[in-house]
DNA sequence: GTGCCTTCTCCCATATGGTGAGAATTTCAC
DNA sequence: GTGAAATTCTCACCATATGGGAGAAGGCAC
């Protein structure tokens, strides 16, 4: 049900937002109205768009995207936002749990971590940096981002990759690999059980974005000590709920679409 | 002077323009008195905008672009724009000229023509297609679009190109080519005197953006004649008008500052 | 050309929602 | 704590958003 927007910013703004995500394919005159719009409204706030340069008449009952905030939003490095405000969040993970917080994204198949927030245990996750490059079979973070690719990306990394074990846990072959990340996207939380370091585990869960995509992944990483085995899943909720302020800060109040 | 602007929603863009612009630099409280804004008012206006997902909370005192519009405005490509706000004024310039119109962007170091709309001349511009790229120094639009480049961007190209020669015409010498561009910063204007077909002329302009830099070129080709030599200056004005209405409609009321 | 249909702009009476000063509250640094 | 800055809230006023409808402006078929 189309909730009624009360305020003329939000109207124009959802009106933009429909006018961009379509990018000029569906008539304006049918995007007014499933969006239960006047006409007259709807053209007096989509002609101020375009005076202000946030959208475009690209001919009769066609708009789109705006040439203006087009060069201006592209300009702005999404994972560095969103590193941006995670860090603050992480900060305060790291300090209530004592465990080393990462954020990373995925770049052409490899983990850039772009926060790392020391723990307080001596020497966690001691040879993460951040700017770093991690190749992502292995990590927590890792497994996490590579469940967010289209199974044709997932695939051609599946196929392509060479699975070097960093440790004796490292999982090597495609086929369980494929295995564990489906099983990761069904229960939305990732372990990096010893993979990447013989004395480290780590536990990850996705950051989703306004979609409900995966567009980063925050992890808690942990000593590992065969005396006393630690229990990840001890820190499934906090850092659940550290993801789950962030997504909100990144999408304002835009709620993630269930399918 | 800062105008005093009228309607909500405009102000609600002038500032969001402004936080996206400075990318969460400028201390919001500045940007607010910059824009003669009283601080409720914009508190009010810049919470819709982060609601929205168009702006984003940095930090106290701190806005900066929402990851929402960021990742809608990063999917569209700014020159399949400018081509399809082209096309028909191009085509309104190719008809009653009579001369072969083309739109054409830089994409490293070469030229793509992104529209072409054929003239009535029997031959004219036979060989351009949509989507070719061309070398960038012996074409009217390249030289344009090489005007566009930064002092350092261009030093590089002319430090590296091969200038092979298209026809004896053709400018290969990277000095004298420097000079051609210069003098077409200057001018606004450019002509491919026979350099890249022994039988053909073309005129050039630039398509001016937001900021007054320039994001493509469009031209004006005809036909070379031995006993009836073509006087190109003759279609500037309508070249260049056609380049401003596209300009305009490119940028909405905003007007490219001056220096 | 003529007529029809859609897009788009303009007008205007109405009242909804925007406005902004100032008070109140929260946050943070020292 | 104490003070300063950031942020939200309140509220009375009235500017401005609203949207139905008229009609201008194109476009298309014939």
């Amino acid at each position: 049900m189309a909730r009624t927007h009360t305020t003329s910013l939000e109207k124009s703004l959802v009106l933009l937002r429909a006018i961009i995500a379509d990018g000029g394919r569906t008539p304006f005159n049918e995007i007014v109205s499933d969006l239960n719009l006047p006409t007259s409204t709807a053209y007096r706030l989509v002609s101020q768009l375009v005076d202000a340069g946030f959208a475009s008449r690209y001919g009769p009952n066609s708009f789109g995207p705006g040439i203006v905030a087009a060069l201006l939003y592209q300009r702005t490095d999404v994972s560095a936002l969103v590193a941006r405000l995670a860090r603050p969040l992480l900060k305060d993970l790291a300090s209530k749990s004592g465990l080393t917080s990462h954020l990373g994204v995925l770049e052409n198949g490899m983990v850039t971590y772009k926060v790392r927030i020391p723990g307080r245990a001596p020497r966690a996750a001691g040879f993460t940096r951040e700017g770093m490059q991690l190749e992502a079979y292995c990590s927590a973070v890792g497994k996490v981002l590579l469940g967010g690719l289209s199974s044709d990306a997932l695939d051609d990394y599946l196929n392509e990759g060479a699975f070097v074990p960093l440790t004796p846990y490292t999982i090597v072959d495609p086929s369980v690999l494929r295995q564990e990340i489906s099983a990761i996207r069904e229960s939305g939380i990732a372990i990096d059980n010893r993979e990447v370091a013989e004395d480290m585990i780590c536990l990850a869960v996705p950051v989703l974005g306004p979609g409900g995509e995966i567009i980063a992944a925050i992890s808690s990483s942990m000593p590992y000590n065969d005396k006393a085995p630690p229990e990840p899943m001890m820190y499934r909720t906090s850092l659940e709920g550290c993801s789950q302020i962030l997504s909100a800060r990144l999408c304002g109040k835009t709620i993630a679409v269930d399918a």
